[in-house]
DNA sequence: ATGGTAGTCGCACTA
């Protein structure tokens, strides 16, 4: 079965939830996996979204932090969610599809400000989260899609300077190193470069810009990985840069996978 | 070198 996922970190899914009704009416995804979600499951307005088609939903959250969310308008079967690193929090949510498919949607931790897990806690735990979801993903079989913010911006082309960006957190080496093994590892490709091979690419631009568009200091935090099988399926991806223009918008750009049958 | 903005469990914490 051929389907369109989206993930789209969407900052607060009650504030924003007009912004996601509107790309749900224009963009169709099938699956929408949205993060940072900042709300209870029960308080998430599911209605809005089934009256436009999105009838099945798989959701975690919290109040007042994280929380991921899949919507989608094909069934969705529900699929064991992992406790990384123990926490206890809502960042990651998992189903199935009916062909098979897993989709993971994920949250990683940012990481604080400071890259040194001697002296920040928050780095040390964004560390442990992707060494075990290296471990966690290593020799699975069957076909998954892995979504989300991931908070790591890997590549030279991936943010708006390299070299300026070193030493600050979602670019820094040990996190890059990390990220690429967590993705080889789990037999993931990276199916947003498999299809947009040259040239800079960002998902994401802060808030504190004075002129985000302008300025474009941009980081793409926002990845699709797909199995092997599945990403030989995969035809094209897109970020839809546009949104981070809208009103009131979130911070990030939804990033889109099309995969054929 | 600093500060800039946004959201929520808001007078503090996260991003």
């Amino acid at each position: 079965m051929a389907f369109t996922i989206c993930t789209w970190n969407i900052n607060s899914v009650r504030l924003r939830a007009d912004l996601v009704a509107a790309l749900l009416r224009e963009e169709k995804p099938d699956v929408l996996c949205l993060q940072e979600t900042k709300s209870p499951v029960d308080k998430i307005p599911f209605p809005i979204f089934e009256q436009l088609g999105w009838k099945y939903a798989q959701a975690r959250g919290e109040k007042g932090y994280n929380g991921v969310a899949i919507l989608s308008r094909i069934p969705l079967e529900p699929v064991e969610h992992v406790d990384w690193v123990g926490k206890g929090d809502a960042r990651h949510v998992a189903a199935r599809l009916p062909g098979g498919e897993v989709v993971h949607n994920l949250y990683v931790p940012a990481g604080g400000d400071e890259p040194d897990v001697a002296t920040n806690p928050k780095f040390d735990h964004k560390l442990k989260f992707v060494d075990q979801m290296a471990a966690h993903f290593e020799g699975q079989d069957g076909e998954a899609v892995l979504v989300g913010d991931l908070n790591i911006a890997p590549g030279e082309d991936d943010v708006w300077s390299h070299k300026q960006l070193l030493k600050v957190v979602s670019h820094t080496p040990i996190e890059v190193e990390k990220f690429e093994a967590a993705r080889a590892r789990g037999g993931w490709e990276d199916v947003v470069r498999k299809h947009l091979p040259e040239g800079k690419l960002y998902s994401w631009w802060s808030y504190r810009a004075r002129d985000w568009d302008a300025a474009d200091k941009g980081r793409r935090l926002d990845h699709v990985w797909a199995t092997p099988g599945l990403a030989a399926r995969s035809q094209s991806a897109r970020i839809l840069r546009e949104a981070r223009g809208w009103e009131k918008p979130s911070d990030h750009a939804p990033v889109f996978v099309t995969f054929g049958e």
